[in-house]
DNA sequence: ATTGTTCTACGAAATAAATCGTAGTATGAA
DNA sequence: TTCATACTACGATTTATTTCGTAGAACAAT
């Protein structure tokens, strides 16, 4: 699995959240946080497509670019990697300090529950 | 707070899990898993002690570095950018996945419920 | 048709990170 | 003392990543 770098992560994130895109369009998002030239993000984004992070359509003037991995794929590597990086493999650790300051809402702490029921229940080990 | 590379990210994980070390020792930690020069390793290390990322003893010959910075806080940082790059601030969704894989114990399951019990009694939000 | 705007392509510079070689010093054994 | 070994210092190279400028094509408006 190809590992994108800091930059791709967020044109990838935009294109999640927005679906296919121009590198117009992207380009305006990421400009909303930090000043970046219009062919630096087009450039990062050729790569991405040579890369096969990214797809595009040609057919109109200005391609359509899509995420061609899928966010959970990527969510997963970035997170087992944390996991042993960062927490020595422990998940446990990972998650109470991911719950600990506060960040879930009552809603989500019932949707880990369950989930936590479910693992249980299955035998999981 | 200073966030460390890819490379000193790995030297700081030995330093939290072994103690005071000396660059042989890390170096040698970390030519178990890749092949990694000796000079590479010292160099990092001392690019770590100018950025103060570790302290050292210099005392004996062959120096004795330690993490300067707690592994909790780097973790927070981490998991926080994480967080905000990969699921989109979304802390269940990052935990769901944690847990998903199967990669917690079943006595690790009953710390996070502990936990969230604790956060819902204390009515956090 | 001419002009101004918006695209893509792409080389190349700037920056960041990792790697290593070499030189010189300390230490310990022969 | 002399030699082999281990250590630090540090410049320099290599590799990865990000950034941008310039050129030229497509298009729209005049």
């Amino acid at each position: 699995m190809i590992k994108p770098t800091e930059s791709e992560l967020e044109i990838l994130n935009i294109l999640w959240t927005n679906g296919p895109s121009s590198v117009r369009e992207v380009n305006k998002k990421i400009n909303e946080q930090k000043e970046v030239g219009y062919t630096t993000t087009l450039k990062l984004m050729q790569i991405m497509t040579q890369k096969g992070l990214v797809e595009r359509d040609e057919s109109s003037r200005s391609h359509i670019y899509s995420a061609k991995i899928k966010a959970q794929d990527i969510q997963e590597q970035m997170l087992d990697k944390l996991l042993n990086t960062a927490f020595g493999g422990s998940a446990s650790k990972l998650v109470l300090s991911a719950l600990g300051s506060g960040k879930a809402s009552a809603r989500e702490l019932e949707e880990i529950k369950a989930l936590i029921q479910k693992l249980e229940h299955d035998g999981n080990q």
